[in-house]
DNA sequence: TCAATCCCGAGTTTATAGGTGGGAATTCAA
DNA sequence: TTGAATTCCCACCTATAAACTCGGGATTGA
């Protein structure tokens, strides 16, 4: 029931990009300092984000990574969901559709698994970047590093 | 992000107990039966469920298992918080008092989860047993077998 | 042209989930 | 009194996934 550190590490990693939003790219070197993550590691946190458009990048020297879209329009969901699958509490809430549960309508446990599967995406979806930057700047000014985060 | 199986094998064996509950203890293989469960895997779940005063048993021949309070003063929560340890997404805010996370009143990222864990905890800790036992009576009537639960 | 960057795929290590198996202790029922 | 049915206890095993690490190629700005 934990998330792993890929969702962790991917969600500090886009709060890095959006808390540095603008136009000129983001290394993965500086966010794996500020973050305190292995650069090899960030790289294969990236990609899968890439590929969903929550992010572009620009190659070459002094290229990186920028938001793909406003801040406001990337929810917590949208990066987890990415990283960690569909979320869900058990396999037969995630899968939809075709792959969904037989028993769903007949299983005391999946109507409960269900429920816990709602009330986490209504949190999940509804805070976004930019709530988490909000947030960020009413708390601390200036930069930021490491020692801001839970590592756990 | 998922629940493991001792979660949820756990889980269809307290309502498995719950549906048979009586003054005559149940045997752990005829829930193993019931509930498609390895009785060895099974006796590992139980032994915590015990020590937890949320099932006791009865020694020797015709002896087995039976809820220790009535089914309405046992949550989802506390079946599962037995088996998979606190509930929450991370390890930051699972724990509590002294262990607690020192960054938490810094950090962005914990106060979703914390958002996360107090939504997950409020539908987990707000279910019964009881209320399993009428969402199931209400649907099924006479014995029930492995085919009645989702598997994953 | 070269250093900084993204990109890609393979390999490694470690921990955990998810069991299995054996045998002792207890107790009911025949 | 004995034996079958049970809980209890603990050691071990195995497959999988998490969490990286590494090497090298492609791209591009200065």
């Amino acid at each position: 029931m934990k998330l792993s550190t890929r969702g962790r590490y991917g969600l500090k990693a886009m709060f890095d990009l959006a808390l540095n939003d603008g136009d000129v790219p983001v290394s993965l070197t500086s966010i794996a300092e500020r973050q305190g993550i292995s650069v090899n590691y960030l790289e294969q946190l990236i990609a899968p984000l890439k590929k969903a458009d929550l992010v572009k990048s620009v190659r070459g020297a002094q290229g990186g990574y920028l938001l793909n879209k406003p801040a406001d329009q990337i929810s917590v969901a949208d990066i987890l969901t990415v990283l960690e699958g569909p979320l869900g509490p058990t396999e037969c809430v995630r899968l939809l559709g075709d792959d969904a549960c037989e028993q769903a309508d007949y299983c005391v446990t999946h109507m409960i698994y269900e429920k816990m599967r709602d009330s986490l995406l209504q949190v999940v979806t509804t805070i976004t970047l930019k709530d988490m930057v909000l947030d960020h700047k009413r708390m601390h000014a200036g930069p930021i590093d490491t020692q801001f985060f839970c590592n756990k």
